[in-house]
RNA sequence: GGUCUGGUGGCCGAGUGGCUAGGCUCAGCUCUGCAAAAGCUGCUACAGCGGUUCGAAUCCGCUCCAGACCUCCA
């Protein structure tokens, strides 16, 4: 493989059978990159006026493991996900007020330091659920001279009109040349009916379009100069223009939550067609779905959301306990993306037990020893078949939960084998070990956690001698020694494990 | 009101014309000094009513229920 020329020959021949859930046609479509091997994804991310809630994590996650398998897959992607620091309105009544000017001058701060300060909380978020970071993080207000160009544009082409110093898409010129509601389903005379009392609406020569441009009174703490005066930049406007620098015109998969299909998504393909005239801007849109909490939606608004912090500590109303980050990464990925998934503390207690028995099985594969073939021992299953379940279940839609199931039934070879019970070869223990480590780990991104926090080295040594001392016990059938040990280790929160050849521990 | 999802066993969740994931729980067994861990076995479901079909949980129609979007939200 040559980093500096890659070519089609570093992508994995399975990459041929990916399959996409692609929400405009609504249908599952053979993964065919334009320009192959390099494929370009854009994300919707965060607007960094509050903390992120589980919500948000579910969706980046998604994305994530799309992105890792693409990249697993041997294509040369470039994963842009924009942050949001301008742009949106506020869901309260002050109607048109930017939402992080308002926050600023609510907490009388600067507004780059709110951005800056609940940026750096989405990044630790990020790290802490084993989300990668993206290959561009760009920033709205980093971008304001191309919104204002690619407004100029789409102005030039007649869709788009300056009225009082704002700048409005008009959507039902639009509508007349292009297809207008494709993504969401909707039609343009439907919309009609449903008018709001928004501000600029008496602006707005017809009720359907959208800001692309909105002036900025004198007490509004973000402001540009353009063309149009002073203001700011309209809330769908930038992802089309930071795709369209980083991606190209045309690129492959845009990915977002499902709440943005309507209006943002729909603006977004308005505005790259009405600006460069390019029929689908996007080949492939993926939307996650939404994370409910006892069947609501988990939303800012509904105030039914956790913070990560209360979700590991367990500190919140809805939370019987605290989780690990891994524990919440693996309940998600047990669930579709493209479905609902139901957050309730016995479906993350039960997540919580499966991953424990998956990572000791994982673990235990580090040490495992061949067994060999011998009568009264079972011979293990055709691991390549299990491989090739793996990808068959990534290559339909990202599967994650078929792709889990795949990883249990390695699970029980791994701990047969241990047992003594299933032959299996130094090649399948290889051949094992790369599944966990490629599937589990490079894909899924789940990775060991271990509560000591510091020197492992020590602690295997420390164990190691309280084992040696229960074993001498348990030699000499001084039970109330050998329990006592037991039983004083598992108040700490380890626990023993008796096994054929020895005892091993893990932590709770 | 419009658009769109979805209703699967005790719980969570895949699947989507025949062979009926997986996890958790529960019960029994093996192993064990006892326990835990591990393995084995059992609990066998697809909202309701019609229709299509040799055959439907899976396709079609209707009904009921839930959720999302239509205003910022991942």
């Amino acid at each position: 493989m040559d980093a500096q020329n890659p070519t089609e020959a570093a992508v994995s021949p399975f990459a041929t059978d990916l399959h996409i859930g692609n929400s405009l046609s609504r249908k599952k479509e053979r993964f065919v990159p334009l320009n192959s091997p390099y494929v370009g994804m854009y994300v919707c991310g965060p607007t960094v006026y509050s903390n992120v809630h589980l919500g948000n994590v579910r969706t980046f996650l998604t994305f994530d493991v799309v992105f890792r398998y693409l990249v697993h897959l041997g294509y040369r992607v470039r994963y842009v996900r924009n942050i949001t620091d301008v742009g949106h309105l506020t869901g309260d009544s002050d109607d048109g007020e930017d939402k992080i000017g308002k926050k600023a001058r609510l907490e009388n701060l600067e507004p780059m330091e709110v951005v800056q300060r609940y940026t750096n909380d989405f990044h630790d978020v990020m790290r802490v659920f084993n989300i990668l970071p993206p290959s561009i993080e760009p920033t709205a207000t980093g971008h304001i001279v191309e919104q204002i160009g690619m407004i100029e544009e789409i102005i030039a082409n007649g869709f788009a009109y300056e009225a009082n110093g704002s700048v409005y898409f008009n959507v039902r010129k639009f509508a007349e040349s292009h297809d207008y509601g494709a993504l969401s389903g909707r039609k343009i005379d439907e919309l009609q009916n449903q008018t709001r009392a928004l501000d600029g609406q008496d602006e707005k020569q017809d009720p359907l379009d959208f800001a692309l441009w909105k002036k900025a009174d004198d007490s509004h703490l973000m402001r540009w100069p353009s063309p149009w005066g002073i203001g700011f930049p309209g809330w769908h406007l930038e992802c089309s223009v930071m795709s369209t620098k980083y991606l190209g015109r045309t690129f492959d998969i845009h990915g977002g939550g499902m709440d943005l299909k309507f209006p943002h998504h729909e603006c977004e393909i308005a505005q790259n067609v009405g600006a460069h005239g390019e029929k689908n801007p996007v080949r492939y849109w993926i939307h996650g779905n939404m994370l409910t909490v006892n069947g609501r939606k988990m939303s800012k608004s509904e105030g039914n959301g956790f913070t990560p912090d209360e979700l590991i500590t367990g500190n919140h109303k809805l939370l019987e306990k605290g989780y690990s980050p891994m524990t919440v990464r693996f309940f998600m990925l047990q669930g579709h993306y493209a479905g609902t998934l139901d957050f309730s503390n016995p479906a993350l207690q039960a997540a919580e037990k499966g991953l424990e028995r998956l990572m000791s099985a994982w673990g235990l594969l580090a040490e495992l020893a061949p067994v060999e073939e011998a009568d009264g021992i079972e011979s293990a299953p055709d691991l390549d078949g299990l491989r090739d379940r793996a990808y068959a279940a990534m290559n339909d839609d990202f599967n994650t939960p078929i792709l889990i199931a795949v990883l249990y039934d390695a699970v029980k070879v791994v701990n047969s084998v241990a047992a003594g019970r299933m032959a299996l070869s130094a090649e399948g223990v290889e051949s094992l070990r790369s599944l966990f480590e490629v599937f589990g780990g490079d894909i899924l991104g789940l990775e060991q956690e271990t509560s000591t926090g510091g020197d492992d080295d020590r602690t295997d040594g420390l164990m190691g001698v309280l084992c040696d001392l229960r074993a001498e016990a348990k030699a000499n059938k001084d039970w109330a020694t050998a329990d006592l040990i037991r039983d004083r280790l598992a108040d700490m929160g380890v626990q023993i494990k008796d096994g054929k050849d020895g005892t091993s521990w893990t932590f709770d």
